[in-house]
Order: C-alpha cells, then structure tokens, then sequence
DNA sequence: ACTATTTCGGCAACCGGGTTGACGATCGAC
DNA sequence: GTCGATCGTCAACCCGGTTGCCGAAATAGT
C-alpha cells in the first residue's frame, strides 16, 4: 500500500520549515519581551555560557567552533549587556565569562517561551503525536551530533 | 498522564539535527557520485532554475533573494559547468539560464538520492510512522512559508 | 515619435558568522 | 629554568546574503 506517498525531496523542507518556524517565533516573542537584539547565534552562545560560566575557549568548544569565533561572540554579547568578561583569578591567560542579570532573564523568557511554543504544537497534534514526533526524530539524529544547529549557518562548509 | 514530557528546547534541536543529517548525508552521496563541489545552496538554485531555464531575476524572485545574489550564484553555478548563461534573444537586457547536462545529472542524481534517503528513514520508523511524521510537520508549517529553506542561512536577517 | 518609467543585470561596499594563521603572554611538566 | 601546550586576540579571508547605484533596454503615455 504505497498510496501517495511524499517525494522524498518534501522531508528536508518540512524540517527545516518547522525549525525556522520556531526559531523565528521564539525571537519574535523574545522581542517583544524587551530582547530585541537577541539573535538566534547568541540565545545560543548564552544557552553554553549557562548559569556557571566558562572561558572563551570553553565555550568554543562547546559550540564547536573556533576560539577566535567564540571570541566575536563573546564581543557582541558583552556589548549587548548579556554578559560579563571578567580576568580568570586563577589563571591570568584566561577571560571568565558570566552571564549579567540581564542574560539571566533572557534565558528564562526564552525557557517560557519554547514551552509555551511546545503547548502550542501539543494543542495542534495532540500529547501521544507529538511525542511520537519527537521519538522519531531522535531515533534520526543519532548521539553523532554534539551540538546539532550551532554550525547551522556554516554547514554549508 | 504529563509523565517524562521533553523539554520545549528539544523540538528545534532535533529539527534541526535532522535536517542537517539529511542535508549532509545528501551532499556526501552526491560527492561520491561525481558531484563534489555541488554545496546545498547551489543545489537549491539548480532546482530553482529547473528544467525550463529562466532569467537571473527569475531565479531570485524563485529563491527569495536579490538579483544581486541570484548573480553571484548563478556566476558559481556557471563556473562549475551547472548551467550556461546565453543571451535572451527576447531581451537584450536579460540573461537566460539553463541547466546543462552535467547539471541535469545531478538533478536526477539528487532526487535519487531523496528517495534513497526517505526509503532509510522509512525502514526505521515504519512508513506509518513517517506519514504521520511528514503529515504532522506539514501541519505546523503552514503555507505561509514559499521556499522554506532558501533563506535558512540568512535567516538570521 | 518621443519622453518617462520600469525592469534587467552587474558593480561596489558592506554585514554576520564562520575560517586559518600568526602572535605575545602565561601555565605546567620536566 | 627551559620548553611545549594553551589562552585570547589581531588580521585576513570565505561564503551567502544585503543595499545603493548604474547604464542599457523594454514598455507606457501622450
């Protein structure tokens, strides 16, 4: 029974639809919220700094990119006020990273906000779809991927 | 029964993951296949200027970008034996577009490969499964979206 | 028929997020 | 103490986009 089955070719674009769908609504909601100048790259970085903080090459490593990219990053996001670069006491080589207050409300408004996203798509494809969809799609995405969207925009490598 | 929900941030993560598998699964086979230098972007355009050819404005209004842009890689797409940039008979000031038969090859190459790759994807999850996967996708990525993934990487605006 | 407006394509400059290469400064091991 | 690894940064570049501007050609208006 392979009745109207989809082209193959339709299953990247629904991916990708659904997760531009997201990314653009969680920023949208995010600036409405009084973070305008959040973009998708730094909700990101901000996400690896996390509560505890790192170093500029932790979190390199973390968004599997570069040291010196992390370091751009890092300039834009300080500028922005979302986080703090503080000299490493234990090691004078070293540039603590710390997210400010400011960073803070913004990773929880955004926490909200994709659950706020997933009730949505919970309303629309009921609990067991939903969780069918998800179970599936990791059973896609094997452990392989680390950090699977970091390098999104440079996957085109 | 709200037992073991995954987290909201989840769903764009495995989006994301999964159509960055197929992306580079796809372009990896192409590789092997002879096509080493097709990168996603040019592959979008290929299939943007189709089978009919069209102009250079044509295939950026197809895309979504600039002319400028639909330039620039209509310049690449040349350079790689793609397609062929003739002279509009029609109109002196517009530039016709076709695909040649390297290009067409790995046009066909490529929809092969799609079929190949949803096929995999069907053995894993059962093709019930995938239908529903692909149908409940579907409905959370309403029409809104013409060409969802051209702009995915300036999607950061 | 002759303007006036639109459209075509390309040039130049820039942006955002990456890369590599080189570098001085510091740390840690021996 | 010296030497190799690591820390962060500067500079230059890549790639896919953007806007602004432009001349040349097509089309509309009268």
């Amino acid at each position: 029974m392979t009745a109207m089955d989809r082209y193959g070719y339709e299953l990247p674009l629904l991916l990708a639809g659904a997760f531009r769908r997201i990314i653009d609504e969680l920023h949208r909601r995010l600036a409405e919220q009084g973070h305008p100048d959040l973009r998708p790259a730094y909700g990101f970085a901000l996400q690896a700094i996390g509560a505890d903080g790192c170093t500029v090459s932790d979190l390199g490593r973390r968004l599997g990119v570069s040291k010196q990219a992390a370091t751009k990053t890092t300039a834009k996001l300080a500028a922005l006020g979302y986080v703090d670069r503080t000299p490493d006491p234990a090691d004078a080589r070293a540039v603590l990273l710390t997210v400010t207050p400011h960073g803070r409300a913004a990773l929880t408004e955004s926490a909200r906000i994709f659950e706020e996203l997933r009730a949505e798509w919970k309303k629309t494809l009921g609990a067991t779809r939903l969780r069918a969809l998800e179970d599936d799609l990791a059973k896609l995405t094997p452990s392989e991927t680390p950090t699977p969207l970091i390098d999104l925009p440079g996957w085109f490598h």
